[in-house]
DNA sequence: GCGACAG
DNA sequence: ATCTTGTCGC
């Protein structure tokens, strides 16, 4: 019975491993083209079987005069979902990308760009959550992980945009960031029609007085605010 | 065989 | 991710 399961469990993994494989040779590694308006950031958080999926809308204001007040949030939203895939390192995407694009698609706005809470290209088949989820909708998606999943590099400076290179073998395939002073780094790698240094770049745009890039904290928090109803009553 | 291992 | 208060440090 037992070894039945295991079969089958197996078979199911090692499709999720060739599908990953398949979409990984549709990624787009390049310079973001265009300027950035809307940039969104996604997170989840979960409930028993259910999972809590957060957008985040957020504008880029040409406001040159104040230069703190550069981002506003423009929207939110959130969805609840039934959980059908576990937890298992290498396979995220499948467990938490379709209610984040649920969430996504529900967005006012199609965001010029998307942070994602977790690996782009830095994964074992160069298909991480955030890739998944720009090739599945097809626009630019940036990896901001907040520890390691493959990859070796050497810590960077404790100063605020010190950086050191992710690497697997000699190919490099993200970046360890230091958004914020003497706090654990980021791990930032494109996701798709994105390139190393503008990923870095645009991560540091949204990142101000937390580790955390303000779509994303957003997210998170959010995420967390819908559970609580949730649980509350 | 023994670790490592996004969220 | 989640279970969880106070507490050390800038």
């Amino acid at each position: 019975m037992k070894t039945v399961e295991t079969e089958l469990y197996r078979h199911q993994l090692a499709e999720a491993a060739a599908l990953q494989i398949e979409l990984s040779k549709s990624i787009v590694l390049q310079p973001f083209k265009g300027s950035i308006r809307h940039i969104a950031g996604v997170d989840a958080a979960f409930i028993d079987n259910s999972i809590i999926a957060a957008a985040c809308l957020y504008e880029f204001t040409p406001d040159k005069e104040i230069s703190k007040k550069h981002l506003q949030k423009t929207d939110e939203k959130t969805v609840l979902r039934n959980v059908e895939f576990p937890y298992i390192p290498g396979f995220l995407s499948f467990r938490e990308a379709p209610a984040m694009i649920e969430a996504l698609r529900a967005l006012e706005s199609t965001p010029d760009v998307i942070l994602v809470d977790g690996q782009g290209i830095a994964h074992p088949r160069g298909f991480g959550l955030a890739s998944h989820i720009g090739v599945l909708m097809g626009l630019p998606t940036i990896g901001c992980a907040k520890s390691r999943l493959i990859g070796n590099y050497t810590e960077p400076d404790t100063v605020k945009g010190s950086t050191s290179e992710l690497l697997i073998g000699i190919k490099k395939v993200g970046t360890v960031l230091r958004s914020r002073n003497n706090v654990k780094p980021l791990f930032i790698s494109p996701g798709h029609l994105v390139d190393f240094n503008d990923s870095v770049r645009i991560v540091l745009e949204c990142t101000t007085n937390y580790r955390l890039p303000q779509p994303i904290r957003c997210a998170h928090n959010l995420a967390g605010a819908r559970k609580l109803k949730v649980v509350g009553h």
